[in-house]
DNA sequence: AGTTTTGGGAAGATGG
DNA sequence: TCCATCTTCCCAAAAC
């Protein structure tokens, strides 16, 4: 990343700083939010004029408690992408709320790196984004990008990782192949196909298994860690490769 | 036959 | 310094 405005960026980060801080004093401990402010410096370091956008605030919102940084930044994204200002901070559904866990943040200090799947999992959850990439069979974690707009998404992502180059979806799907040795996101035989393990899906999305154990315990057999295991893909192969042979015949 | 999609090796960049 | 996690480039092959 670079930058030519040190005082600019000491200022936007203390902002964010204060801003969590405060976001920390008012939570109560039921705010589920992702201290991930360095994304934000990289967006508005790209996005400049966002610094007077009425979303970009330190004080934040009083009468909203669920409020995670990354749908502000999410939100940012869609105002510069859309140029409108539909995508406002107010009113964002459970289901866009990255709740991070434990091991997410280091002694409430850390901030990690926001990695490829998270960041397509957050994508799914925006309907924003929908032109771009869509869930297939949400329950089992099944989705697929559009051929038309993968390009766009991965931009998107280039973006908000703060790249030297522009993403494309050649090299973000040569990152999504690289899931696969880890078993964290597998390729579906089918075009522009992919799906979550088991285990990433219930950490991106823990609220939607509440009360679905039954539903989901078979996929935890196959996948408690996250190695890849051959009867993990083999039956998901199955199941799809079998769902396709029948839609085309 | 041309384009798109898939796949992987190898080296580099970056942050924790 | 080492490691994890991509990123970048490249090439080949399969699928459409």
């Amino acid at each position: 990343m670079t930058c030519t405005n040190y005082s600019d960026q000491d200022i936007l980060g203390q902002a964010f700083e204060d801003a969590l801080e405060v976001l920390q004093q008012h939570s109560d401990g039921e705010i589920q939010y992702s201290p991930d402010y360095k994304n934000c410096q990289t967006l508005i370091n790209h996005h400049p004029h966002l610094r007077a956008s009425p979303n970009y605030s330190a004080a934040p919102p009083t009468e909203e408690p669920l409020y995670n940084w990354r749908n502000v930044i999410n939100s940012a994204t869609d105002l510069y992408s859309e140029g409108t200002l539909y995508h406002t901070l107010s009113n964002i559904p459970e289901n866009q709320v990255m709740h991070t866990t434990a091991s997410q943040q280091k002694g409430g200090k850390g901030r990690k790196k926001l990695r490829l799947f998270e960041y397509l999992h957050e994508s799914l959850c925006d309907p924003a984004m929908a032109n771009c990439i869509q869930w297939v069979d949400k329950p089992h974690g099944v989705f697929q990008f559009v051929s038309k707009n993968k390009e766009k998404l991965a931009e998107l992502w280039g973006e908000r990782k703060g790249n030297r180059k522009v993403m494309t979806y050649q090299k973000m799907a040569r990152a999504l192949r690289n899931y696969g040795r880890t078993g964290e996101i597998i390729k579906i035989r089918r075009k522009l196909t992919y799906q979550f393990s088991a285990a990433v899906l219930q950490r991106l999305s823990p609220s939607y298994f509440l009360g679905k154990e039954t539903v989901y315990c078979q996929y935890l057999q196959y996948n408690q860690e996250y190695q890849c295991s051959d009867d993990w893909i083999t039956y998901n192969n199955y199941v799809y490769n079998s769902e396709l042979q029948h839609a085309n015949g």
